[in-house]
DNA sequence: CTGAAAGCGCTAACAC
DNA sequence: GTGTTAGCGCTTTCAG
């Protein structure tokens, strides 16, 4: 009867296959997976068999027992130009390992990005690879200890259960701001995030606070700590802290502003345009991420490019390595390179 | 001995739940999927044991025999700017539903979308999200046979067996051109895209293929129809087609151009300013999508306006009902609407 | 309203 | 080398 009903539309399993090939299912298995052990004539029924009924394994089915070949990678949120280079780099070495990349996209919110990370868990996605996350290093453990993790954009050189795969934040900011010393500039600002967001407080290991490291270091290096000044800008409405119009608005405005991201200094150098403010002659800018639009000649914002499809190779790498069994962490740091561009003066 | 294994730190599972609370699995299930026949009592008991033991469904597991609550999205490729709003719109009535979004990056190859569309039928996803699918209808058809199928920008109206959500390119189109004629533009241009790209040849569906009928069409209510030209660009380097530059340089310069996205209106609103053409005054422009560039005061370009999120919204709220149950098929229009700036002039 | 039991499609021991 | 078999964690009849 059951066999009958199979010669029908039925759905082609792994058991389908086997009983056309004339071999077991755990045959059928193992050349799936290309385990150890099946004679070249085996396996090329098989193959046959499977080509011929268009078979394609069960992810969800697999997932029960083994593993699914496919990893999630999170996304802070989906606006960030910056993120497809990373996105590419990295499904360039999942995909050539035969992993699919699923996304998730976390909307700037932690219980978000929770919520995907666990449902990545429960698919039985074989790691899971976040990008930028607002989690603290506590709460990354705690996800590390259940599935390979890895982590872009997020410093935490002292974790022993996940990878962290970085630009180092903070050379890429002392070389932009010591880029606008060189140019001439002293009254130097710097813009970042105002420090409490959304629902959870900011981790340490957050990229903007490693900017405001190297903004500072560059500044007293030059003897110019006094001058420096951090506006910690509020995200959206409602949130803590001024909103970016005040940078030039209120009091004397700086000579120059580092920007520990484009996003900030595409609205800013928008903001300056629309008032009359010329850059780089009234107010010089450097941004972070050599987005595309900062590379827009129309736009020619200077800004610090941290090599996205790097960030994303390595760490898929990282994962690969890890899913293979490496237990020892690995922080790779990545050397950013600051592209110069009109706004920021000669 | 089992008993004793699963006090340490085992796998919470369903059994688990159930004897904590000291029910069934069968209980535990139904109380999971809000089904119908459980007690107040015995559901809060189960409510507890699961809060208790931080339990989570595996979504595998589920997909071996019901849903997965889960539904994959399907993007072209993630550098369009006018994408980030289209999953946002989805993902708020997704997310409401209580379903979880993964995303699928095509890279703008037919083969790569195919496959990660095959991933997510085999990860047993309730439902896929197309958005601008470089697939022929044959092609979405074939899916649409194996599971519920919602297509955003590709129109397919005659489509029977899965749902489409679409802009009114057309209206778009002639809305944009209409503009122009009306600021006193008379010789328009059009830049479009090559007909065969990658791996596929263009669907009759493709987009711009709908602005191509639009453009044509206002051009021609305004007996322009003589001066109508349409660029096919390339996509990339070897595709084929010309380049943007060759419109500025070949031949008499139009006086204004269409474009069929802000790819192309931004990459000819630099190219023009790096070269010393005013815009509007020397050479007009409208682009489509208006994107966050688009709306930059230092760009200023003039664009359609295709409400991204609502797209999103739409094409989710069908998804759902298609899930429902519902057969028969929806083919939503929304209404564009062009977002004027400097870029067209007066 | 509740529970027992039969799988879903696959993998991984373990036999042969 | 290849086949047998016991589950993985859930849903879903079907009895009670």
């Amino acid at each position: 009867m059951t066999e009958k009903i199979r010669e029908t539309g039925e759905r082609v399993t792994i058991r389908t296959v086997a009983e056309d090939a004339g071999v077991s299912t755990a045959a059928v298995s193992k050349v799936l997976r290309n385990a150890y052990g099946v004679s070249d004539t085996l396996r090329s029924k098989v193959l046959t068999s499977i080509e011929k009924l268009g078979y394609r394994p069960s992810t969800a089915a697999r997932g029960m027992r083994g593993k699914t070949y496919s990893i999630g990678l999170l996304l802070t949120e989906m606006e960030n130009a910056f993120l497809p280079k990373v996105v590419r780099g990295a499904k360039e070495v999942f995909g050539a390992a035969n992993y699919q990349v699923m996304i998730g996209v976390g909307e700037a919110q932690a219980s978000i990005e929770q919520s995907l990370i666990d449902s990545m868990m429960d698919m039985r996605m074989d790691g899971v690879l976040l990008v930028a996350p607002r989690l603290t290093g506590t709460v990354l453990a705690g996800y590390a200890a259940k599935t390979p993790l890895v982590v872009i954009g997020h410093h935490e050189p002292s974790a022993e259960t996940f990878d962290t795969v970085n630009s180092d934040d903070v050379a890429g900011a002392r070389e932009a701001v010591c880029a606008l010393i060189a140019s001439g500039y002293r009254d130097i600002h710097m813009t970042s995030l105002s420090q409490r967001r959304f629902d959870m407080p900011a981790g340490e290991g957050e990229v903007f606070t490693m900017r405001e490291t190297g903004y500072l270091a560059a500044m007293q290096e030059a003897g110019l700590s006094d001058r420096a000044r951090i506006w910690r800008l509020r995200e959206r409405e409602g949130c803590e802290g001024p909103p970016l119009t005040d940078l030039l608005k209120v009091g004397p405005r700086p000579e120059a502003v580092f920007c520990w991201s484009d996003i900030h200094a595409l609205e800013l150098i928008n903001l300056a345009w629309s008032r009359g403010v010329r850059v780089p002659e009234d107010l010089a800018i450097v941004g972070y991420d050599d987005t595309p639009a900062a590379g827009m000649p129309i736009v020619g914002l200077s800004s610090v490019n941290q090599q996205g499809a790097d960030l994303g190779r390595q760490a898929a790498r990282a994962m690969l390595s890890r899913i293979e069994g490496r237990t020892t962490p690995e922080h790779i740091l990545l050397e950013p390179a600051l592209k110069t561009r009109r706004s920021s003066g000669s």
